[in-house]
DNA sequence: TTTCCATATCGTCATTCATCGATATGAATA
DNA sequence: TATTCATATCGATGAATGACGATATGGAAA
């Protein structure tokens, strides 16, 4: 858990929804063809306006930060919130911020 | 409060090790003339080894986010930490996050 | 008033970041 | 095998960031 590298990878909004819509999948991806509990698609991300270039850039960095997961199923690629780093992120800026 | 604000300022290590400083000042800064309850002077964070402007600079990006409070006593000026911001940001990223 | 000191601001430069369209990759399908 | 689809990677470009030395500002002291 590298928490300057979690820190800039918290510093844009784009980034900061990415993963608070993966908070609650049900309540923002209902739309999603595959079951939700094998993640997101990567492609369900440009809701945010962005091209799919972007969009992809910006979950690399949250995955390069350990933020996210993803999971190869066949032509699709699946995202998902890595809860044990965000607890760990967040028990760190609680104790030292 | 503006989270996407404080998580930029936060996104750099000399501005994370300034606030982390900040939280104990009779540990790091004990060699200050003044009396630490006035805060601390500019200069004492010129110990992170970046030069006067540069210092300058990231205490200013502090201070814009909330992070920092300032107050001038005569020719210098004082730095504290802004522990309602600071509470509250924690707050908001424990809750969002 | 002139000088000095602490700090902020300015101008510049190099680096990183955000963004895009185009292209590559890799799996599914026809 | 050729095509299609989803996604990543590449190359370019403009914007933002971080760093510095030099200069401005504002108060203290001589």
């Amino acid at each position: 858990m590298d928490a300057d590298e979690i820190l800039k990878a918290l510093a844009h909004p784009t980034r900061t929804q990415i993963l608070n819509w993966l908070r609650e999948p049900e309540l923002h991806f209902s739309s999603q063809e595959h079951p939700l509990d094998m993640g997101i698609c990567a492609g369900q991300f440009e809701r945010c306006g962005l091209s799919q270039s972007t969009v992809s850039a910006h979950l690399a960095v949250l995955q390069r930060a350990g933020l996210v997961t993803t999971r190869r199923v066949g032509q699709w690629i699946f995202y998902k919130r890595n809860e044990e780093t965000v607890a760990a992120f967040l028990k760190h800026i609680n104790d030292t911020l």
